[in-house]
Order: C-alpha cells, then structure tokens, then sequence
DNA sequence: AATGAATGAGAGTTCATTCAT
DNA sequence: AATGAATGAACTCTCATTCAT
C-alpha cells in the first residue's frame, strides 16, 4: 500500500503537467497522451486518477487559483497590504510566468465553460470587494487621493493585473501600467509620506 | 460572371463565419467544416479559399483588427480625441461582444503563433505610441495631471481596454475601471468641473 | 460525381461487411475497424456512410430482416403456402447460415436495445399474424386436424423457426423438428391428400 | 478460519454477480469490474479466484446448467414425466427469467466458444434422448397419437422450450406454442378426454 | 486472501486535408 | 468554382490483466 501520501503525489504530478501543457499549449493543444508522458506513467493511469479530461482541467483550475492564496497578507496598514498585493501578483506572475498562461487560459474558457465561469466569478468578485475594502480604508485614514472612487479603483487595478496573465504581445507594457497605478494610488509613496495632501 | 467580386464575397463570408465560429467556440473549438457549413459551401470548396486551417486563422485575425481602425479619429484637441477613443472602445466591444472574444483568442494564440504575435505586438505598438502621443500633447498643453507620466499611463489605457475584451467573469467591472480611467486622465471633463483638490 | 449508384453500393458493402463481421463474431466482436477493413476502406470512410456504429447495426438489421421477404409468397392453396412459408425459412438458413446467426444476434440484443425490440415485434407479430391466417384458412376448408387451434400452432411454428436460428449446439435437429411440424400441419401431404378428412 | 468454506461461498457470490450481469447486459456488456462490485469485492479479487474473463464465463455456465436440474423428475408414468417436465421448465422460466436471458447467452456463445459448444451439446443431447426416450415408452402403452414420430417430436419439444429462452420480442406467444405442444402429445390430458379424432 | 495502482492494447469517433470529377 | 467521397493521424476513454504489498 504506496499510502495516501504516494496517490497525493500522483495525483499532483500529474495536474502539474496538465498544468505545464496548458501553459504551453494552451487547452486548444492539450492532450490527456501527452499529459501522461510527462507525469511518465500510462494514459490509463491518468484516467485513474482523473475519470474525465474535463476533472483533469478542474484539477489544474484548483491548482492555478491556489498559487495566488499567499498575495494578499493582512499585515500592515490597508496602503501597506495594497502595495505588497499588487508587488506580489507582480512578482508571482514574473517568477512564474506559466502562471499567467494558465490563468488567460482559464479566463478565456470561462466563456464556454460554466463551472470555470462560477468559480472565477466568486474568486474576482472576493478580490474586487477585499481590495476595494484596502482603499476606503486608505481613504477614511487619508492616505488616497479624495477624488478616487474605491469601487472603480479596485475594478481599475483587477483589470490591470488580469492584464499582466495576457501574452506580451497581446498586453504590451504592463509593468509600466503596474507603476502607473501604483503612483496613483499610494499617494505617500514610502519615502516621502504625508506632504501632498496635507 | 463570377468575377474576383464574386470570390472576394465568397471568401469574406468564410472568414465571418469562422470569426464568428471563434468568438462562439474559441480557437479550440473551430472546426473549419462548421464555417463550411455556416457560409454554406462545402468544406472543400473552404480549402479552396484558404488551404490550410492556418490561412483561414490569419483571415480572422485580419477581419478582427481591422474591425478597430475606426476608433481612433484624428479630430479635435488631444484630450478629446483620447477622450473619444476610450468611448468608440468600449462602445464596439458593448455592440459587438463576439469582437472582443475573438481579440481575447487571438491575444492568447498570439503565445504560440509567432505570426500572429508578430502582428499583434506591431499593432500593441502603435496604439501605445499614438496614445502616449495624445497624453504628451495633452500634458503640454497643461490638461493633465503633472505626475502622470505619458508612457506609463499610456500602458495603462492599453492594459485596461485589453482587459475589457476578457469574458466578464474573468474581468469584472471593467466599465468602472474605464470609468476611473477617464476621471484620471481627462481632467477637464466636458463641464470642466472646479478642481477638487484645492 | 460516381453518381447515387456508387454511393449505395459503398453502404452496401459496408452493411455486408458488417453483417459478416456479427454473423462470425457476434455483436460482442463487431469492431468497426474491422469492418471497413473487409469492406476495404479506411475507417473514417465507415463513419461517413454510418456516423456512429448504432446506425451501422441498424444497417444490419435492416438488411437481415430483408432477406426474409421473399419467404412468404402468396401463391396457392393456404396450405401450399404454409408448406412453400416452412421449406423457404428452412433452405434460406441452409443456404445461408450467416442470415441464422445474425438473426439470433439480434434476437437477443432486441433484450437491450428498445428499437431492435420494437422492429422485431411488430415483424414477428405480423408473421404470426400471417401463419394463423394461413392455418385458419386451411382448416376452414377441413385442410387440417379439428383439434388444431390456429393461434396457438402458428406460436408453435414461429418458435421452431425462430429455434432454427440458434447454433446447433444450443437447438439441436432443429430439421427433425420442422418436419413433425409440417406432419401435423399438412394433413393432406402431397402425395396421399384429401383422404384423412374425407 | 477462512476456510475452503469460505472460499467456495465467495467464488459463488462472484459466479451469481457474474450470471446476474450476463443477463442484464449480455455477454457483450460483461465487464469483470462491475461483477467485482456487485460482489462487493476489488477487481484483482475478481482475478485470485478466475484468473481470466473466460474462466469466469465457465463458472456462469456451470451455474445456469444446474438450474435445470430439478425439471426431470423420475416419478410417474412417462406421460406425467414429460407433463412435468414442461411445466417444470416453463414454470423455471418465468419465476427466473434471468435464467432463459443467460441460457439463450449461452447459445450464442456456442458458435464461437467450443467449450461452451460442446457442455451444450452434450447436455441437449441427453435432453433430447431421455425425451425420446419418454416418448417411446408413452407410445408403446398407447398413450400418444399413432403418427407421431418420436425422435421428431422431442426434437420439436426441445425446440420449442429452446425459443421460450429468448426475449419476447423476438420469440412471442411461446406460452401458447407450448400448450399447443402439450395438447398433441399427452392425447389424455388430467381428465382424459374422449378421443377427438374418432 | 485481498487490494490499490498501474498498464498495453484497442475501442469508437473526429478532423483537417486531398482528390477525382 | 465547387463538391462528394475518402483518408491518415490522432483523440479520449475503456478494459482485462498484472504486480507489489
């Protein structure tokens, strides 16, 4: 008996590489064979552990939503905690390119596929709501601009960072877009605090 | 007489009909004998038109972008023609919702389509460049913010309409973060509003 | 264009093909693949003609059902019709055994496949329908045994041929069985008639 | 204690799931699993007591088999022993109708498995003569009609009983084929009627 | 005696592409 | 210019069987 652990294991070697494919070839070039070799174990072992394609693709779904679980900290001040969000969604998706791929990819299935549309509702509107909670509590404290509007300054940064997953072709330049925002937002950038609004 | 008129229509119904196929089943789900189907010829007379999957791809990529050649019109000061691009965006993909889940495929394809990156990064380009020209001009003539920094905010623009073209589950509230957007970058709305931070 | 005539010769290779294939190996070795490598085609050929291997069985159905046709014709007496009916289905078995084997094939998927069923039913109850008839007539010209009962002895024949389809190991001397049938239904056999009831 | 008990009561409970399925899907639909389920076992248990399908099969076919063991029973004169008989087998049929789905399984395996052809001949031969063998001696004391030959008539009794194995469908009215039967060969029936034909 | 995990071989079906007409 | 017919390659999924434990 391999114990629970060893299936554990399986079962996550084998979404890592769907998840490397997606990646690579986008859920148009994924292929269960394929998925299979690079785990290194038999077509019939992936069905296995994953009865259809479709409970393989839930799998990587899962796996990609967990990787950004660590982005949001609540430590510090709300300025604090917004900075470090948009600085670790930055890095994640720069250390972790494939990352962004998967997540495109998963948007983009969301249009034909209901229960990636339910899940990454709920997730969007969770961020949407935790970071525009982030900013009127920057707001009441003083440290935003008076003329931002939370709710549309949150939509404005989930686009900005749902941007960043697109191909580089596709969505040039959105480091700087990143640095743009930033400006805006944290008006007391962490040198020169407390002067511009006063 | 079935003059290049004739063959023109024939293969600009196949590239419909297959932008069409796109935006409803994504590029993983176009099969090149249902826009047979749908432009109603059969699907060797498709190959006549296009002889591989691929050209038919490029046709669509070509019917796509060019779908957006108009909503940059070159009238009236910087900040209204910024201001009026903005609005000619979003008001395609909210007339046309199929265009933006076609521009979303392609953005995605463009990861492994060297051809269509090529075309896709060239276009990014100049938009970001024309509208980083319109903020420049704009900034010169002291309409904008003095922090905003045109390349950056350019990025900004672009990485926000990108994301508009996302399904919405994936790019929630995009049209406040237009909104916001505008608030940002055009100080002087139409009524020019007395300035609110002094 | 190889013309309607070709088309239905291709669908009728096929059906042939397939019909051998269930006749040998029964519809438990009925591979499609295997099927229209007899008929001598590439499989995707098979699903051209037969999209899917129910349509390919109902092929088969069809074309085993037909055979039977020419059994029953309507010449003569009721009891040289009856006689003519028996001696047809024995020599079509004969001379062809596949026809049994299919036909037992079906019998039993009739158990499993509702449409089979309904097919097989109405073709049987007709044909016991048609045999009473027979037999009804026959008595009523004092062609037959007074304690006879038309409905019943017509189950009797249509079981006994029905067993005739079976493989001789299961419905041993079948031949033996038919020919006390035809002794009591034929009172007057050809040689020594009209006497008995005299 | 996991004695040669035990093992005998598990390899039943496997043989019963398997005659169960067989029945239920045919031998086309057999699939070990779902016999390792029904018997509430892993399919590599399956495996410990048939190494292979078909040994499996084997023990089917020995279980059907023996069900019909009880239906000759030596009493009486050999009219009652074929009265019963046919009633006994009739009777075993409809209170187990999954017994006739798997004999007639069995039937069609014959033509292809010639372990199971030869059980099945050997076993309908022996049928056959002890039928004949009653037959005989009913004749020999009078009590069957004159014309009847006896070989042909067991012939046409197994025959019959045979076709009542399979689906109603495609073998209907078999309930009145067999009263028909019973009529022409017990001339005296319980109450002894006056003889018809006289 | 029993099992979870693994597999080779093969099943039906799909699809872009070709070709004779 | 257009088509019906045909195909090779590949796809997801299934299944009897094996093996280490």
């Amino acid at each position: 008996m391999p114990s629970a652990n060893t299936q554990e294991k399986r079962r996550d070697e084998l979404v890592r590489a769907a998840f490397h494919q997606v990646a690579e070839r986008g859920f148009e070039g994924l292929r269960t064979r394929e998925v299979a070799a690079e785990a290194g174990v038999n077509i019939a072992t992936l069905h296995y552990y994953f009865p259809t394609k479709e409970a393989l693709i839930r799998g990587v779904l899962e796996h990609a939503m967990g990787r950004f679980r660590t982005t949001l900290a609540p430590h510090g001040s709300p300025e604090d905690q917004l900075r470090n969000h948009l600085r670790a969604v930055r890095q994640l998706l720069q250390e972790e390119p494939q990352l962004g791929a998967v997540m495109a990819e998963l948007a983009l299935r969301s249009a034909r596929d209901a229960s990636i549309a339910a899940l990454l509702r709920e997730t969007n509107d969770t961020w949407h709501t935790t970071i525009r909670g982030l900013l009127r509590r920057a707001a009441r404290a003083g440290h935003l601009r008076p003329e931002l509007d939370s709710d549309e300054a949150a939509a404005l940064v989930v686009a900005t960072l749902t941007a960043m997953t697109l191909p580089a072709a596709a969505a040039p330049r959105t480091e700087l877009a990143l640095r743009q925002l930033e400006l805006w937002l944290e008006l007391p950038p962490p040198a020169t605090a407390a002067q511009a609004t006063d």
